[in-house]
RNA sequence: CGGGGCGUAGCGCAGUCUGGUAGCGCACCUGCCUUGGGCGCAGGGGGUCGCGAGUUCGAAUCCCGCCGCCCCGACCA
């Protein structure tokens, strides 16, 4: 994309609405615009970077065998009523009435529908398990929205819903969950510590919050320091191999972490030594749930069973705030510049920039580049406009794409061009025929 | 929902107390100059001063009502 012909509409001073670093950077890079109060429209740097997060959920959602549907964001309050949540869910929940004067509600979450969808569509316990999950937009009508795209009313959450015969194959169900998060955050070059959770009326300890932490974060955090010394990158492992998951799941919930909700400052100093405990604030990026058969029960999904007789099957539900993610990678990922982007989730990974715009050489040189980039594949943004190169610099620093391919005379009468890694400054002179193989080796 | 604050050009702000032709910086447009970290010179465009009703010869400014937005707290992907 040649930005002379992009939309990116960078802002030089930092809002004043915005207190928190990911919603100055988000803004001032020009990714969302305020609709309303928690309302963000998803410019084109920003949509990209959510798509591209969006695609890494799925991707690790449907190794876990989870299956894509999509429900939509308008519901019948009927099933709620149902649920017992219509009233119970009280004015976060947004409600409207068509022109028949019906009952509807935009969807906050989804269990009443997914129960409703997946009972209707199964009869036999050999239809279990199962796990649908969508990813879509939501509404919850916050006191407070705050903090950009992280505590926005609407926002964009996966979540699956899994359905099981007995209460045991629910728990593997929801390790394989919890695995497929883990993997999911160490792709978007995350840590997320999982943390026990809050359950509600539901008990148990099957209830896990994934956290990243940062000192923006809503939760305050406290932690062993071992956590550190974790091995975060590789979760190669087999979802049907229950002993494995079962296993991966104890080793990360081994340790103690626990948000200040849940935190319990004896058993806290009884298992962690003094000089590991830490303490911090975190970002709720995933949730996950085991509940039983709390939906399934007054929603009436059950199958027969081996033996003939019905079964009510047990359920978990598993999110995670993909429009939140933005924010919170860049909480997690920024210096004074801007925005750091992960090559995973980067909405292009090379910033090509010519410096003499307009200089027959510069130009001959850059859009070469800029072509051989693009005909391999490589998702390059190439700053072409007349325009200082200081400019330059600070605009493609604070959109945090993480290579910059820096074109200027004074490298062009070497025949060389100056790679520059955004997250470490590294920079190296590399020879123009050169470049295009540094990003496709 | 309690407390605090804000609404004037795309962004950041001054002007409001004390009513009298709506301003500054950045951004933007034109030309020249420049091009290795937000460059320089000259010229220029852009505003129902959040909305409505009032007071007044005259309202961004005073009065009344409404709306929107932000921050702190209590609640939450």
């Amino acid at each position: 994309m040649r930005l002379s012909q992009y939309f990116m509409p960078i802002l030089r001073d930092d809002p004043k609405e915005a207190e928190i670093i990911s919603h100055r950077l988000m803004l001032r890079a020009g990714m969302i615009r305020q609709e309303a109060a928690g309302s963000y429209s998803w410019l084109p740097m920003g949509f990209r970077v959510l798509k591209k997060i969006e695609q890494i959920v799925r991707e690790e959602q449907d190794r876990a065998g989870a299956i894509e549907v999509l429900m939509p964001t308008l519901q019948s309050a009927d099933l709620w009523k149902k649920s017992g949540r219509y009233d119970a869910y009280g004015k976060e929940m947004l409600r409207v009435k068509d022109r028949h004067d019906r009952e509807m509600l935009y969807g906050p979450t989804n269990e009443e529908v997914i129960t409703d969808i997946f009972r209707s569509g199964i009869q036999s316990y050999k239809d279990v398990p199962r796990n649908l999950y969508h990813i879509q937009w939501k509404f919850r009508d916050e006191v407070r929205p705050r903090f950009g795209v992280m505590r926005g009313r609407e926002f964009l959450m996966k979540d699956a819903y899994s359905f099981d015969l007995t209460a045991e194959a629910g728990q593997h169900s929801y390790n394989k969950m919890f695995v497929a998060y883990l993997r999911t955050f160490a792709r978007l070059g995350l840590k997320a510590v999982p943390m026990r959770a809050d359950t509600g009326p539901i008990g148990g300890d099957s209830s896990h919050e994934f956290l990243v932490l940062a000192e923006t974060g809503e939760s305050g955090v406290f932690f062993d320091k071992d956590f550190h010394a974790m091995d975060w990158e590789n979760f190669d492992i087999d979802y049907d191999d229950v002993g494995a998951v079962k296993n991966l799941v104890a080793e990360f919930t081994s340790k103690y972490a626990a948000t200040d909700e849940k935190h319990d400052v004896v058993e806290f100093d009884a298992r962690v030594a003094k000089d590991k405990q830490l303490s911090g604030r975190g970002i709720e990026v995933g949730h996950i749930f085991f509940f039983g058969d709390t939906y399934s029960k007054p929603l009436g999904c059950e199958v027969q069973g081996p033996d003939g007789k019905k079964v009510t099957l047990q359920s978990g539900s598993y999110g995670i705030g993909v429009s939140r993610l933005v924010g919170g990678i860049i909480e997690a990922s920024h210096d004074k510049g801007g925005i750091i982007w992960p090559e995973a989730v980067a909405p292009f990974k090379v910033g090509l920039i010519n410096i003499k715009a307009g200089d027959a050489e510069a130009d001959a040189a850059s859009d070469k580049i800029y072509k051989a980039l693009q005909a391999k594949g490589v998702e390059v943004l190439y700053d072409d406009r007349a325009q200082p190169g200081g400019a330059k610099f600070a605009t493609m620093d604070l959109i945090g794409l993480p290579w910059q391919v820096i074109i200027g005379p004074r490298g062009l009468k070497d025949g060389m061009a100056e790679v520059k890694h955004r997250k470490t400054d590294a920079r190296e002179n590399v020879a123009l025929d050169k470049v295009v193989e540094k990003f496709t080796a």
